[in-house]
DNA sequence: ATATATTGATAGTAAAACTATTATTTTTGC
DNA sequence: GCAAAAATAATAGTTTTACTATCAATATAT
C-alpha cells in the first residue's frame, strides 16, 4: 500500500491552486508547514505573512502558489478526502459482503486519522485534526458559483457517493441513503470536534469512538 | 403561546454584548437588521461599517452593544437556540407517551422555522438560514477559554441535554443517547445546508423533509 | 553561456477592525 | 420645564490584513 500510495498523485482540481505545490520544494514546504501553522493558530489567525516567516521564504512567492488562504484551505481539504477515498477503496476491495464492506468502509471514515510518513511532507494526522477544526470554513458559499463550488468539493462529493452505494448495496430500500452517508462524514468530524471542544455533548471519550457511535448507527437505520 | 413568548425574555450569556440591545431601539434595530445583512451578504463579507449604513446609525455606536461581529453572531446563535428551546418544551409539555414526546420534539426541531412576528424585530425565519449557513463560524474555538465557551454555548448545550434525556426516557439501554442528541441537532443544519447548496448530497428535497430522515433515524435506533 | 523561470526583497494600496475624542441629541429626575 | 446624565453621531486616527507591483537575485535548462 505505501508503495502504491507514495506514486499516487491525488487528483485535486486545478483551479485551486495557481502552481502546483507538488511541482517544487517550496510547494510542499508551503502545503507541509501550512498544515502545522493552521494546527496551531487555526484559520482565522492564518496569514501567509505568518507562513512565510515561518518558512523562511516570501510572502509573495506563496501567493504565487495559491490565491488566498481559502484556497489553500480547500485545497488541504480536497487533500484529506482524497486520501481518505484512497484508502476506503483500497482497504474495502475484493470484499465480497456488502455488509463486511460496509462496515469496514465506515470503520476506514470514522477512525482517527494516525501518523504515516506515506507522503513525506503531509502530516495527514494534523491534517485530520485541521479539517475537525476548519472544514466547514473552507466551503465558499457565497463567492462563488455553484458550478467552481461543486468543482472545489467533487473529491468530497464522490466520497458521498461512495458510501451511499455501499449503503444501497445493502439495502435498497432504505429511503435515505444520501442524507446518512452525509451524516456519517460530517457527524464524525462533529463528534471529533465535541470530544475536543464540548465533551458533554458526546458519549466518544477514549473508549467510545465515532466508528463504534456510526458502524451503531447505520447499521441499525438500515437493517430491516 | 404568542402571548407568553412576547413577554418572555431570552437569558442570554451577558458577556456576549457589551450593553443589552433588548434595552434600546437602536439596540434592536442592530439585531433585527444584522440578521437580514447577514443573509444578503454572509459572515465574512459582513462589518459593522455596513450595518451602521444600514441602520442609518455609526459604526461606534454598534461597537457599544458588540465586542465584534463573532459576539453578535454568537448572540443570534444564542437568541436562535433559545427559541428552539422555548418552542420545544412548549410543544412537548404534557405530553405522557415518551415516543410521541421525543416524536413531536425532533420535529420542532428539524422543522424549517416559518416566520413568526411573535418577538417583532427578529424574522426567526431568516435567522435560521443565517445560522445553517454560519452556525459553524461561531463556534470560537481558538480565541476563548474553555469556561467561556461553555458560557457562550449554554442554551445550546442545554438543548443537547433535554434531548438528550428524552432518547433515554424511550431507551435507557441505547449506549450514545448524547451522540445521538447532538448528530440530531448538527445533522439538521447540515442537511439543509447541503439541501440549499450540494443538493446531490442529500435526499432532502421539496418531498422529503430533515424530519422524515431523523425521525426515521432516531427511532431505527433506539427501537430495540 | 545565455535565456528563462523561479524566488526574494521592498514598497505600496485598500479595506477591515477597531479606539479615541468631542459634539450633539435624547432621556430622566426633580 | 430645566439641568444633569446618558446615549448617539461625527470625525479622525491606528493597526493589521490581504493583497499587488516592481525589480533584483538566483537557480535551471538548453
Amino acid at each position: 500500500m505505501e508503495v502504491l500510495m507514495r506514486s499516487l498523485k491525488m487528483g485535486i482540481n486545478d483551479e485551486l491552486y495557481i502552481k502546483d505545490p507538488e511541482s517544487s520544494d517550496l510547494g510542499k514546504k508551503i502545503v507541509e508547514q501550512s498544515i502545522l501553522l493552521l494546527d496551531e493558530v487555526g484559520f482565522e489567525q492564518f496569514t501567509f505573512k505568518k507562513l512565510g516567516t515561518r518558512i523562511k521564504s516570501n510572502e509573495s512567492s506563496i501567493y504565487r502558489y495559491f490565491e488566498n488562504k481559502n484556497k489553500l484551505l480547500l485545497y488541504l481539504a480536497s487533500w484529506h478526502w482524497a486520501w481518505m477515498e484512497c484508502r476506503m477503496v483500497f482497504e474495502t476491495n475484493g470484499i465480497p459482503d456488502p455488509k463486511e464492506k460496509l462496515k469496514r468502509a465506515i470503520e476506514i471514515l470514522t477512525q482517527n486519522v494516525e501518523y504515516d510518513s506515506t507522503v513525506s511532507h503531509i502530516n495527514e494526522s494534523v491534517l485530520n485534526k485541521v479539517i475537525i477544526d476548519e472544514y466547514s470554513k473552507s466551503l465558499l458559499v457565497r463567492e462563488v458559483s455553484k458550478e467552481k463550488r461543486d468543482g472545489y468539493c467533487i473529491i468530497y462529493m464522490r466520497l458521498v457517493e461512495r458510501l451511499c452505494k455501499m449503503i444501497i448495496a445493502v439495502d435498497k430500500g432504505y429511503p435515505y441513503p444520501n442524507s446518512l452517508a452525509s451524516t456519517v462524514l460530517e457527524g464524525t468530524l462533529y463528534q471529533y470536534f465535541l470530544k475536543a471542544h464540548f465533551p458533554a455533548l458526546t458519549d466518544c471519550d477514549g473508549d467510545i469512538t465515532p466508528t463504534d457511535y456510526f458502524t451503531d448507527l447505520v447499521f441499525r437505520a438500515i437493517k430491516k
